[in-house]
DNA sequence: GATGAATGAGAATTCATTCAT
DNA sequence: TATGAATGAATTCTCATTCAT
């Protein structure tokens, strides 16, 4: 039995000064990172930077993470994985359509207003390059959210609408309106949530058939 | 009469060898830089690796571009000023709001689809990270598609929306739908444009009312 | 009790391998620098000249210095830093005109032949280019001739001489006059010394009297 | 008998148009040079900043010159052109040793001071680096005071000095006093060579007997 | 595990110079 | 002779990564 399985199966040592400096350390490095990316965009960022930003020793780096990239990806990851369970269980325990299209928005709209800092490191305001990283929790969510229409779709709360176009609206709506929300006083994520549900509840049962729907007459 | 003083009274001067090769040869460069994007994707791509792409020496590339932005930005500047025009003269003509968005999405799908390069240059297909950079000419196409808005607002074909929330999730379902689209064989710019014409045109009349709307029941 | 804290208690601590070896690399840099400047000449020299002439790799070189700039500067400062007390302590112990004027010229000739190949950095004799920096360090040089020379005059021992002046001149003699000493087979420090003390020493008395000085008929 | 020749001697083509713009174009280059070393400092000038601050093409330049080492020796040529006659004949109508040092010092220091710009570009206040370039008019021109020394000593002027050494103080004391003057506002010319010329006519019969002197008893 | 200096490949960029126009 | 874009060698410098301590 090996040292490292020792441990984590101990349970009166709940947290080693190593494991807890561990911890930290990723912690530190993230946050450095966080703040890293949103001062000089992600692509601007080198590895270096962000270790200057920490009061680590650069080799102490590459014991958390082998590249930038990877430390966007857990940012990114991070967040996702905050806000997917908040979405999913939203949109589970919606009984209408409008509880399932408002309770995304407005939870995500949400979460967006309160972890303003990490979404801008993705849409960096002063220079114009935009980033976005899909990294396997994000696309994860992305895919929940379709099969959540689908479920949906056959509970026969939603029409048959085509689950991957509408998803990929939801999504497209969702970050555009969230960074344009953030520029504006004048709009909080209620107003923002509010517009995007009209928008969406107005449209669904419209839209064209989807492909795993029954009979219909999809088409232009 | 000198060779010189001929050519530049000539009134269709076929534009000196010199000037025929400074077009050329920033030609040739975004052309490179095009497919070196699309291969590689923004985030890898050096400027080495564009003038590999040349048959130009590497000192030729600083007198066209000064670093991969500029001619990024020239690449995504040349899109925006080829589909630009087309967009707004498909709403400035549209006479209902279907025409309207009917006209802006299959536009912009029809375009997307045969540029594909071009799109995917945004997104590398082998890696996680999606890029856009909003050019000065991209940002003034988005606030032309907001201005289009208010103005078919004023013409009474619009309900009083909030032209800028409208803007951003057009913006939003257009990128998100036609990257979407790139990827299915079973969809192609007409049934995109189809959904997402759908979509907007039963939502529009739901919206709440815009900064500019009369009175209306707007509001979360 | 671990390494580190017993390395670190130890009074005699041997410094480190680490540390021995930044020591090292300094210096490995600093002796190539003065080579190739004395080869190539100031002005002909490049950072990868000096790396080459090292055992070191090109970033290490960066670790050190920022550029050939920042070097040579550390190689005419620690010359100044070797010479400026000697020169000092040879004029603060000075008992007339002839000790202060001899002492100064005799240290600097001698430290001028015992140290050539740094001082030829400044001149490549094979073209005509000469250079000198004014380091802080050698500013303060030229500072502390004039303030000995003020407080040779505050104690009588000076007439009251323009002291800024006077120090020009003699910097002036004694950087010029090394000059031509290297080239001859003829004369030496001692020569040189005498011949610039000779100088100094009957010039003295008929200098007219500088800003600080008493009543006097000075002026052309 | 070639175009050239035939031109340069026909007393009727005093300037064919070629030949002032070419003149023109020599001195467009040597002012613009003048500048830009005053701005740059020699060391960091480029032959494309000189170009840069020049109305011509690139290609233009090399018409002229060949790098900048050869514009700056122009000059320095062209300076040391101007002022070598008139130190020499300062010197030949000299009746007296006086007559001599201040003769050459006054000629010197108001050549500098009304030169200022020029003098300037080889120390240049702004930065550390001084750099001084020795071209053949140059050290032509110290050769003549060299001689102008043994023709004074012969003709019974000077007392039996080292000429070489004696030639050195005055060149050293010449460009480092000139300097502190410039930095000055309580010294010109006059202040200058009277400083000068004080020290050197005090010193001079103290100075020990040069090389070609008769017999004496030289040395330390 | 932490440290931080060394490494050296390679990226960005400049520059003197050429040469077709 | 003037022009000015093209050239590509050369230089500066950064960076991710390693590894002895």
């Amino acid at each position: 039995m090996d040292a490292e399985l020792v441990r984590s199966l101990s349970p009166r040592r709940p947290a080693g000064k190593r494991e807890q400096t561990k911890v930290q350390n990723r912690h530190l490095i993230l946050e450095a990172a966080r703040r890293v990316f949103a001062e000089l965009g992600y692509g601007a960022t080198t590895v270096r930077d962000i270790i200057r930003a920490t009061p680590l020793a650069s080799g102490t780096f590459y014991n958390y993470f082998k590249s930038k990239e990877e430390v966007f990806q857990a940012i990114q990851d991070e967040s996702a994985l905050r806000i997917r369970p908040r979405l999913h269980e939203e949109r589970a325990k919606a009984a209408t359509i409008e509880e399932f299209i408002s309770g995304t928005f407005l939870t995500f709209f949400e979460f967006v207003a309160e972890d303003q800092a990490n979404f801008r490191a993705l849409r960096r305001s002063t220079d114009a390059l935009h980033v976005r990283m899909d990294t396997p929790e994000i696309i994860a969510g992305f895919e929940e959210l379709r099969q959540d229409i689908v479920a949906a779709t056959e509970k026969g709360l939603f029409p048959p609408v085509d689950a991957d176009f509408l998803m990929a609206a939801m999504v497209g709506v969702a970050f555009e309106v969230a960074e344009r929300m953030l520029r504006r006083s004048d709009r909080g994520p209620a107003e923002a949530a509010a517009f995007a549900t009209a928008l969406f509840m107005g449209g669904i049962n419209a839209l064209p058939a989807g492909r795993m729907g029954g009979a219909n007459g999809g088409g232009a």
